[in-house]
DNA sequence: GATGAATGAGTCTTCATTCAT
DNA sequence: AATGAATGAAGACTCATTCAT
């Protein structure tokens, strides 16, 4: 009965804790960190502003934790996926079609998710940012390892994996956000992704590489 | 001599309110704009916070102008880049190769012009950011019009432009900021940017496209 | 219980309301409402700055609901007084005993509202001037029809009923005034300033109409 | 030779002066002491702000002169005015009448000048208040003058001559407060006035003191 | 755990005043 | 005397956080 009964508290605290989050990230993703007020938070969660201390130290704790939930758990998400890929680009379509998937499930957190992963001026402490930019990097880990193997299976071409990694990231990004601002005026789904990214879009064409003097003031390093 | 001074007067003006603009730059791009105080940046700038007032209505007008002159000077730059290549293929890459060098030269603007535009939640009220987001747009658009007149000429696949030009995008931005968080660890420049985008990545293979089913819960779009 | 609490709760808001409004009252009325800052009504108040504005929207809305909570309630009190007059002269010397009582209990207010109302150059933002000259016109409407019906029964000399307030409403506050600045130094009471009012001042002379030529530099109107 | 050039920049400067002097009159009446700023009065006067700080040592020594010349010049007119009646009656109708007539006259200045005398609380600091109301004091001593005149020689009533020009002096103001306020709705003149003050409003009754017993809780004196 | 009144440090912004030209 | 750019002290107001109930 103790135990039930703690248990139930248990349960009680753990929903509280979620309604909370809740309330968080759609306020977050309306208003952004700094737009918005504990007390914003409170109304919509309806809490007390005093409850949410009880939960969360602090405003950026709360914003961090809520971040950090939603990424881990779609980090796994998508790393299983990866993983239950039958090859390379299976799994890349796979990954593809899984984000498309959270994104529209899930628009409010990666409205936040964005703007803060994208972004290099700081919406939060530097140790904040910090924990985000790990976890972030995970999921270009994963990315990496599956261009490495690819390019190991001599499947893709031989470019540097981790800047196929880039390149592939940064194209799903920008559809996302995309999609975040217009909606759908311009559908697209992860086979077109694919198709963009992994074909040719140029035709007909040897090569467009030795075109290129190798002029280092148009390479991409500080002196 | 009255003309002559009064040109004088009008050049320390333009002067005092370029080096609050450049160190205003500086703050924001450390700080982002709400860890930013005037006084920091009068400080930076060497003025007192009540001469910031004499050339700026706000801090957010003060911001808002700092991005707007510079993405129309860039915009304006990347335009003329555009025109003058000879065939598509030379414009988007001369396109890629003055976003490098400009961001090389002005990497602060680019910090602050990132965490701006890739964001959805705001930092700045909606009218701002509406400004901000219509300039923007019509450097998308210089892009979509490259890649509908590759289209018609067949040089490019038969892809939505609209759909290209995004991607294109995405992978510069990807680019950029990999390159503004971790600067040079690996080192890319245009050509393989364009490598990248216009080769085909898979090797070998037919295409990646017929493998896709038409399955609707894939695509990207609302209900 | 729950219903006592809430009770309690109410009463104590209502309590720091009021504490607030007289310390407001305290301070402005020697500072006036330039003079004086939101710090030193919290400090006066033993209040925290934050706290006043939990119960008021702003320096100016404190000063206003001061002055028109107070002036809404005198009014009343004036109106019943002028209503329980036997006839036009007793509504009237209750009127003025009524104010003699009121100042004498409420010099603070008196001080502020005098230097409000009496002035033309604002203190306030054009609307809440508005506001508080609407209410003071109120007042005025009383003792014109005090003035009016007075006419009607021929106890008053036939002049402008509204001409005659103006100049009852005069004399009134001048020695409201006087008192202010002055204290006691000559005493007055209802009974003197009824006299003063309505008793002739000229004595033994037929009329002193008689004696103006109709010069029309002299009369008070607008060319 | 010398002593003409002297005499123009004399002039010049006094020139100068009023010019400054009449467009702070001008905005000060519009915006109140703290309503304005000296960029406001800078702009109206067509001179730098500095300038203003070589003829006047701040702000409030600005608004102060202001007051001060133009009481001294109304209060010396007044003076004269009262001196040249033939009686006391004359002298107070001719004092009206040109109290009037400087209102019309010079509408401005009585716009500042009633806020500033008639209010109790300050717009400026203390000492600066007790100046005004010295010199506004002397205008009082000369209407308490003639009524005490008035009263040797039993012209008037035997009421205390300064309670009598305490009212006198409220019912003017009053006057002029409505015109201000509302222009000519109810238009009046000097004779109107002497005939509202000095004869009796109250008709075919004996006498209304008789009928106030001496409740010392009416009369106006602090316990 | 839940409450929400109270706190007060922190910021933007204004504006009287100065001073080099 | 005239200028007006620069100054910086001062004040209204906000909001994350605490704590007594």
């Amino acid at each position: 009965m103790q135990n039930k009964k703690l248990s139930r508290k248990e349960r009680e605290f753990q929903g509280h804790r979620q309604e909370i989050l809740e309330a968080a990230l759609k306020i977050f993703s309306e208003g952004g960190f700094h737009g918005v007020t504990m007390q914003d938070i409170a109304n919509e969660a309806e809490f007390a502003v005093g409850t949410l201390y009880k939960f969360f130290k602090n405003k950026e704790d709360l914003y961090r934790v809520l971040l950090v939930e939603k990424i881990e758990s779609h980090i796994s998400i998508l790393a299983e996926t990866i993983e239950s890929g039958i090859d390379e680009m299976d799994s890349l379509r796979k990954y593809l079609e899984n984000i498309i998937r959270l994104v529209k499930k899930d628009i409010k957190f990666f409205r936040i998710f964005l703007s803060e992963i994208r972004g290099t001026t700081l919406n939060l402490p530097v140790e904040s940012e910090k924990e985000l930019r790990n976890i972030r990097e995970q999921g270009m880990t994963m990315l990496v390892s599956v261009f490495k193997e690819g390019s190991r299976k001599k499947i893709f071409k031989d470019l540097d994996p981790f800047l196929l990694a880039i390149a592939f990231d940064g194209i799903i990004s920008s559809f996302i956000l995309y999609y975040l601002v217009h909606g759908n005026r311009h559908p697209f789904n992860a086979d077109m992704i694919m198709e963009i990214f992994f074909g040719p879009i140029l035709l007909d064409q040897p090569d467009c590489r030795d075109k290129a003097p190798d002029n280092p003031n148009k390479s991409f390093s500080r002196e």
